[in-house]
RNA sequence: GCCGCAGUGGUGAAAUGGUAGACACGUUGGACUUAAAAUCCAAUGAGCCUCAAAAGCUCGUACCGGUUCGAGUCCGGUCUGCGGUACCA
C-alpha cells in the first residue's frame, strides 16, 4: 500500500483522539495563556450535518490546534442546542417524545462531527434539553424574575393558529411563520416579557470596544434603534386631557398642522366627536383585525380617519385636527405624532392625500413640491423665537423652551422592544413560576430543575395555551412556602434562551453550585474567537449580550461583554450557485464527501474555497483538487511501490534553497492562520509541496517541519505522517514552528523596470547591490528592454523604490 | 427608500499604492497504458504582428472622472448584485 487511503487512516486518529482524550482541557492551567475558540452550536436536526455546519467548525478547529501548538491552553467545546420545534412537530405527527427524537439525532450528530476529526474537549458537551443544564436555564430567569426584568404582559402578539402558538416578532417574516410559512394575526394574550430595553445604552455602547464586522455592529445598533428628540405635550381642545408626542424634530414644532394617534391609542374614544364615532369605531375595529402584513402592506397610500377633535399646538397656540392612522404604531414612542409636513416624507405625503396645510418652517426648499428634510443646510423661519437659527441650535433653544414652559422635555427613544420570552408549546424550558391566589411566585432554587411532565399529546392546546396546561397533576400543586394550593407556569421558554448562556457552562459544565463556577470563569472569559452564521447577528448575539450583563451586574460573569472577536461564516451555495435544499435538489451531503474523498479533503476543501466570510458555491471538481494535494503530499513522504517511507527521505541538512521555501511556508502559513485566512494558507503548503515533489532528497527535518504545518487543516494524515516519520505521541502539543528570518533573504532581487508606468524590462541585481540607488539606475538604463525607450527621449525623472520598482519617466 | 458589503480569466480566487491573475478547477496537447482510470509533463486573460516560431505590441480588475512617477487597491460620482431593515415619528 503506498496510495493515500484516508479511509484507511482517519477512523484510526478518529478513536485515538477520542479514547485517549486527547484534547481534554485542562480547567485551570494558569501557567499559560488561555484562548477560547468557540462554535455556534448546532441544532440537532433529523436531516444531520450541513456542509456549511464543517465550514465554521474546521476554521475553529484550525484555530484551536495552531494555539496549542503556541502552547496556549485552548477551550473548544461543542454541545447541542436542542429544544425547538422540530422535535416538537415530529412528536404531534407520530407520537414519539421529543427528548427520544433529540437524543437520536444528538448521536448521529456527535458522531458526524467525530467523523470530521474536530479537537473537541467531549467532556465538557452541553445540551440544553438536559435538567442537569436548563437547571441553570431557569435559575438565570429566577434572577431575570427577581431583578424585576421579567414581567406579565397582555399583549398582542403574533398568533399563529396554524402552529397553534405565539411567535416573535423576528420569527415573523412578511406576516407568515417563520417556519412553516403559516398566516399569522395579532391577538392579545398574557405573555411573559424580558427587559432588555433597560439595557438598550449599554447594549449600544459596548459595541465599541467589541472587535466584530463592523456590518454586525451596525445591525445591531440599527436594532437598538437609538433616537434622540423631545416629549412634546399637546392640550386638547374640550377635553380635559393632552397628548404627548416624541419627535426627532422638536425645532419643527411651528410647522405641525395635525396629529395622528395610532388606533389604539388610549385618549381615541375620548377625543373623537358623535359624528365621527362611526367611522373612528370602523377604522380602530379594522385595524385590530389586520395581521402586520396588511397594516404595513402599502406604504404608499395610508388609511387614516379624522377623529373631529382638535389639539393645541403649544408653540403658537394653533387648533390642529388629531386623525387616526395605522402607520402610527402603539409600540413606538407614545403611540402619537405631530405632524410637520413640510419637512417630513410621510406627513407630506399624508397632507396632500388628505388636503391638510403644509406649512414652511425650515428654509431651504419648495415644501409646496416635497418635503424638506435637510437639517444641515435649513434654517427656521416661520418659528418665532428660533427664526434664523440652523437645525441644530433651533433643535436646543425649542428643547430648552418646552422644558421652561413645562411643555415638554427632550428624552431618548429606542426602536429595540422588550423582549417576549414565554411560548405556548411543550419542549422549552418550562417557566419556575407559581400562580398562587393569583399572585406569582417565583420556585426556590431547591426546587429547580422544574422538569416537563410526561404528555400523552404534544399539540399545543388550540386555546393558546401550552400542552402543559392540560395535564392537571403537573399544573396544580402546592405552594411549598404556605402551603396553599398554586398553579404552575405552563408557558415555556423561547428557543433563545439555552442559547444564552451555553458558552458558560462549557467552563464548568459539572459545577453544581451556580450556572459557572467563578474561578474558572474569571480564567476563560471572554471568549476569543466566536465563528457562526450570520444570520445570527442581532438575535441571539443581542440575547445572549443582554444576559450576559445581567449576570455582570449580580457578579456571575467578570466580564461586560462575552464575546471579544466575532467572526461569520459565509454560506456555502449548492453547485448552481443557489442556495441549498431539498428542492433544488443541489444539497450535499457531508458524508458522501468523507466516504469518496476523506474527512481531511472535506475540510481542507471548504478552507480552500475563499474566504471564510465570503458566500461561495460548492464545487464536486475543487475537492478532487485538494484530495489531489493530499494525495501528492502522501507520495512525497512514500516509496513509490512499498508501504513504507521514500527513500528521498534522509537525516540530511537542507540546503539554503529547501530551507528558503520551508521558511517561507512557515511564515505565511503562521500570519494567515493568525489573520483568518486559511483558503491562502493551504496554497502557500501546496506550494511547498509542489516544491518537495522535485527534490531528490528530502532531508527528514524539513519534512517533519511540513507535517506539523499541516496539521491543524489536515490532522488525520498529519498524524499519520507523523507517526511513520518514527513519533510514537500525538503531534498535537508539539511546538508550533517559528520562522527564522535570515532563510528568506534571497541572494538576488529582480526589479521591473518601468518606463512612464508601464513594465518594459527587468533587472537581476545581487542583493548587496539591490539598494545602490546609482549603481541600480545605470543597469536599469542599459537594460535592452528598456533602453529602446530610452534612446530618442528626454528622461525627466527617475523613480527608485528599493527593493520594489524603477520608474523612468521620459516625454 | 435607508444601512452595510461586494463587483478581477471559462470557474473558485490571489495581489503592504509598485511586474494583475499566486494556488486550484476546467480545457487543450503530450507521456505512460492493449484501453480506460489514476499519475506525470506542457500550454491556457483578450487581441494584434508572423508561413511558423522567437521576440514584440495593444487592451484588460463593473462604468465615468480625479489624486499619483505609478491605482484592482486611495478619492468623487454612476450602475449592478448580495445581506440586513423597513411607515420607528
Amino acid at each position: 500500500m503506498s496510495d493515500y487511503k484516508p479511509s484507511q487512516i482517519e477512523p484510526h486518529w478518529q478513536n485515538y483522539w477520542v479514547s485517549r482524550k486527547t484534547f481534554k482541557t485542562d480547567d485551570l492551567d494558569t501557567s499559560r495563556p488561555k484562548f477560547y475558540v468557540l462554535d455556534m452550536f448546532p441544532y440537532p436536526s433529523g436531516s444531520g450535518l450541513h456542509v456549511g455546519h464543517p465550514e465554521g467548525y474546521t476554521a475553529t478547529d484550525i484555530v484551536a490546534r495552531y494555539k496549542r501548538m503556541k502552547g496556549f491552553n485552548v477551550l473548544h467545546p461543542i454541545g447541542w442546542d436542542a429544544f425547538g420545534l422540530p422535535a416538537e412537530q415530529h412528536a404531534v405527527k407520530t407520537g414519539t417524545h421529543p427528548a427520544a427524537t433529540t437524543q437520536a439525532n444528538i448521536r448521529k450528530f456527535r458522531e458526524q462531527l467525530q467523523m470530521l476529526g474536530f479537537s473537541y474537549d467531549w467532556d465538557r458537551e452541553v445540551d440544553t434539553t438536559d435538567p442537569a443544564y436548563f437547571r441553570w436555564t431557569q435559575w438565570i430567569f429566577l434572577q431575570l424574575y427577581n431583578q424585576g426584568l421579567a414581567y406579565e404582559s397582555h399583549v398582542a402578539v403574533n398568533w399563529c393558529p396554524e402552529l397553534g402558538t405565539v411567535l416573535a416578532n423576528e420569527e415573523v417574516i412578511d406576516g407568515k411563520s417563520e417556519v412553516g410559512g403559516f398566516p399569522v394575526i395579532r391577538r392579545p394574550m398574557r405573555q411573559w416579557m424580558l427587559r432588555i430595553t433597560l439595557f438598550a445604552e449599554r447594549l449600544l455602547n459596548d459595541l465599541d470596544g467589541l472587535d466584530w464586522p463592523e456590518s454586525v455592529k451596525e445591525m445591531q445598533r440599527n436594532w437598538i434603534g437609538k433616537s434622540i428628540g423631545a416629549d412634546i405635550t399637546f392640550p386638547l381642545k374640550g377635553v380635559d386631557a393632552s397628548i404627548t408626542v416624541f419627535s426627532t424634530r422638536p425645532d419643527t414644532l411651528f410647522g405641525a398642522t395635525y396629529m395622528v394617534l395610532a388606533p389604539e391609542h388610549p385618549l381615541v374614544s375620548s377625543i373623537t366627536t358623535s359624528e365621527q364615532k362611526a367611522a373612528v369605531d370602523a377604522y380602530v375595529d379594522e385595524a385590530a383585525r389586520k395581521s402586520d402584513l396588511d397594516r404595513t402592506g402599502d406604504v404608499k397610500l395610508k388609511t387614516s380617519v379624522f377623529t373631529g377633535g382638535y389639539a393645541v399646538n403649544p408653540a403658537n397656540g394653533e387648533e390642529i385636527p388629531v386623525w387616526i392612522a395605522d402607520y402610527v404604531l402603539i409600540s413606538y414612542g407614545t403611540g402619537a405624532i405631530m405632524a410637520v409636513p413640510g419637512h417630513d416624507i410621510r406627513d407630506w405625503e399624508f397632507a396632500k392625500q388628505f388636503g391638510l396645510p403644509i406649512v414652511e418652517v425650515v428654509s431651504g426648499g419648495d415644501v409646496q413640491k416635497e418635503a424638506f428634510t435637510d437639517s444641515e443646510k435649513g434654517v427656521a423661519v416661520n418659528s418665532g423665537f428660533l427664526n434664523g437659527m440652523g437645525v441644530p441650535e433651533a433643535k436646543k433653544a425649542m428643547i430648552s423652551w418646552l422644558e421652561d414652559q413645562g411643555k415638554g422635555n427632550g428624552t431618548v427613544n429606542y426602536k429595540l422592544r422588550d423582549w417576549l420570552f414565554s411560548r405556548q408549546r411543550y419542549w422549552g424550558e418550562p417557566i419556575p413560576l407559581l400562580h398562587v391566589d393569583g399572585v406569582v411566585q417565583p420556585l426556590d432554587e431547591s426546587e429547580l430543575p422544574l422538569r416537563l411532565p410526561e404528555v400523552e399529546k404534544y399539540e399545543p392546546s388550540g386555546t393558546g395555551d401550552s400542552p402543559l396546561a392540560v395535564i392537571t397533576d403537573w399544573v396544580n400543586t402546592t405552594d411549598p412556602k404556605t402551603g396553599k394550593p398554586a398553579l404552575r407556569e405552563t408557558n415555556t421558554m423561547p428557543q433563545w434562551a439555552g442559547s444564552c448562556w451555553y458558552y458558560l457552562r462549557y467552563i464548568s459544565p459539572d459545577y453544581e453550585l451556580g450556572p459557572v463556577d467563578p474561578a474558572r470563569e474569571a480564567y476563560w472569559m471572554p471568549v476569543d474567537m466566536y465563528v457562526g452564521g450570520a444570520e445570527h447577528a442581532v438575535l441571539h448575539l443581542l440575547y445572549a449580550r443582554f444576559w450576559h450583563k445581567v449576570l455582570f451586574d449580580i457578579g456571575v460573569v467578570s466580564t461586560k461583554e462575552p464575546f471579544q472577536k466575532l467572526v461569520n461564516q459565509g454560506m456555502i451555495l449548492g453547485e448552481d450557485n443557489q442556495k441549498m435544499s431539498k428542492s433544488r435538489g443541489n444539497v450535499i451531503n457531508p458524508d458522501d464527501v468523507v466516504n469518496l474523498y476523506g474527512a481531511d479533503s472535506l475540510r481542507l476543501y471548504e478552507m480552500f474555497m475563499g474566504p471564510l466570510e465570503q458566500v461561495k458555491p460548492w464545487s464536486m471538481n475543487g475537492v478532487e483538487g485538494v484530495f489531489r494535494f493530499l494525495k501528492r503530499t502522501w507520495r512525497v513522504f512514500h516509496h513509490e511501490f512499498e508501504d513504507r517511507l521514500a527513500d528521498e527521505i534522509k537525516d540530511m541538512e537542507a540546503t539554503r534553497d529547501q530551507l528558503k521555501i520551508l521558511h517561507e511556508t512557515i511564515k505565511k502559513v503562521t500570519e494567515d492562520i493568525e489573520n483568518g485566512r486559511y483558503n491562502t494558507a493551504i496554497s502557500q503548503l501546496m506550494i511547498f509541496n509542489n516544491e518537495a515533489m522535485k527534490w531528490d532528497v528530502r532531508p527528514r527535518s524539513v519534512m517533519e517541519t511540513f507535517v506539523l504545518l499541516l496539521s491543524p487543516f489536515a490532522p488525520h494524515m498529519a498524524e499519520e505522517l507523523w507517526h511513520r516519520l518514527g513519533h510514537p505521541d500525538t503531534l498535537a502539543y508539539h511546538t508550533w514552528p517559528n520562522w527564522d528570518a535570515s532563510f528568506l533573504v534571497s541572494d538576488s532581487f529582480t526589479y521591473a523596470i518601468q518606463i512612464n508606468g508601464k513594465v518594459r524590462g527587468q533587472l537581476t541585481i545581487p542583493s548587496e547591490k539591490a539598494e545602490d540607488k546609482a549603481y541600480v539606475m545605470e543597469l536599469a538604463k542599459a537594460e535592452p528592454g528598456a533602453k529602446r525607450y530610452l534612446d530618442n527621449a528626454t528622461i525627466v525623472k527617475e523613480i527608485f523604490v528599493p527593493k520594489r520598482i524603477i520608474n523612468i519617466v521620459v516625454n
